[in-house]
DNA sequence: CGCTTGACCTCACGCGGCGTCAGGTCGGTA
DNA sequence: TACCGACCTGACGCCGCGTGAGGTCAAGCG
């Protein structure tokens, strides 16, 4: 097999003629040149190509490709390692964005199917307040709610977030109706409440901590997120609490 | 509250003097100014940017958060179905990376523990070996042998890939010794090869074929990973294959 | 031999989201 | 009034090439 021109070894290899210079302009791979100035690549220069892309899908930069080629005492054991860490931290930041992503459409599904679709405004609204309700949890948090779901499954949460606004609904309506929190009917619908809160949860008490402290710190996007008012939120959550407190 | 300088607006989102000012050069954030030409933001600006963010988060360029808020008639649903569907390129991705250096990991450690730990340049030829052996895979095949093992669980894997070496040798041994590949001892063999293959692919044809292809397209670095020569990896294979005929 | 066509050459800017100087101005305090 | 820190603008750098611009080389055809 003859030596190969640029655009060959580029059509061979998939990669395209510019990134063949690029390499060379980085040292990574120097082929030998006609009279004229035209690139040759030999076997050797196309086995060294194999590295250099192998190296590139471990998602190595050029500059590191570089070193690993050219030290002969390259440590598969700490590059392989190295990469699987960075790995996780990338594949940990795209659960987090994953986790939010499927917040969202998870919320616009169950408006749009209430027949109460967001208007932009208020979606920026929702938007930055799911941000900053996840700025309450650790990345391990944010996993752990991640596996959480993905245990309980799709069907399991959409019927649980279907269940909120008709639960509000109807504690609403005894707190309007002024029922005593500790009859029956109030102390039911507050355990489910709880209940609810522990699915999503599942038990964790840090969870459910941070949890708290994210609801009450955006309180105000919360409550836009259900379609109440702070004020009407905050005198729920009280009420509840009057429930709780009386058991 | 006062407007607020670059420099606390920067402390109090955590982002950089140097962002904010480039937000403004690329027009998604235009403050107010001084008569002196000193930056002030007010509630408006700080909420704006909260949007702005919010938005960074989703995986948007600045590019597109400028359309996006300029508009008016900005789809949420439509936004969101489009990052979830980036996402999940990225995301399979990642796994096919995360699916190539956990094998390169485990091959490693199975390494290491047989006392034969992996010199420098045997480790290119394994890794350029395994890339080129992924690509005889679908994404799909890949996400589902990420499936596969996961299914499997660490431990199992480790033990069946522990077993490949055994399996060779034995077979070896009564290939050397010119046992019938029609006896029993070499029968029970090679269902157990085909059986440990079985577990890889979970008995889809499909697997099965692409693993084939790819293991023929690359048997010098197959028989390289496995310690063999890659004569003898070929004898091997064609003295199971008489063995299956003999069936 | 010259002409055409296509592949090759080098040089250089562009992208995205800022980080990071450099060199000068402003605001508040001693 | 002098000083310090925070502010200003302008400009280059990063990374892995894509994408021209403008010129040269190789090969086939008449």
């Amino acid at each position: 097999m003859p030596p190969l021109t640029v655009g060959h070894l580029a059509a061979r290899t998939g990669l395209t003629v510019r990134a063949l210079h690029h390499y060379e302009a980085e040292g990574l791979l120097t082929p030998d040149r006609t009279p004229a100035g035209h690139r040759r690549y030999g076997a050797a220069h196309a086995e060294r190509l194999q590295q250099i892309v192998s190296l590139q899908t471990l998602g190595l930069s050029l500059a590191e490709i570089r070193r690993a080629l050219d030290a002969p005492d390259l440590d598969p054991v700490a590059l392989v390692e190295r990469q699987r860490v960075s790995l996780a931290d990338e594949a940990g930041r795209l659960a987090a964005l994953a986790e939010q992503l499927d917040g969202l459409a998870r919320l616009l599904r169950r408006r749009a199917e209430t027949g109460a679709p967001v208007p932009p405004d208020h979606f920026l609204t929702f938007l930055t307040t799911m941000s900053d309700l996840q700025t309450h949890y650790t990345p391990a948090q944010l996993q752990q709610l991640a596996a959480r779901r993905a245990a309980l499954g799709d069907d399991a949460i959409q019927a649980v977030e279907a269940e909120w606004p008709r639960l509000f609904a109807a504690l609403g309506a005894e707190l309007d109706a002024g029922t005593d929190p500790a009859t029956d009917a109030v102390q039911a619908l507050v355990r489910r409440w709880d209940e609810l809160v522990g699915m999503f949860t599942g038990g964790d008490a840090g969870l459910e901590r941070s949890l708290g402290t994210a609801v009450d710190a955006n309180r105000d996007g919360v409550a836009a997120m259900n379609g109440m008012t702070p004020d009407r939120m905050g005198a729920l959550f009280a009420y509840a609490q009057r429930a709780r407190d009386a058991r």
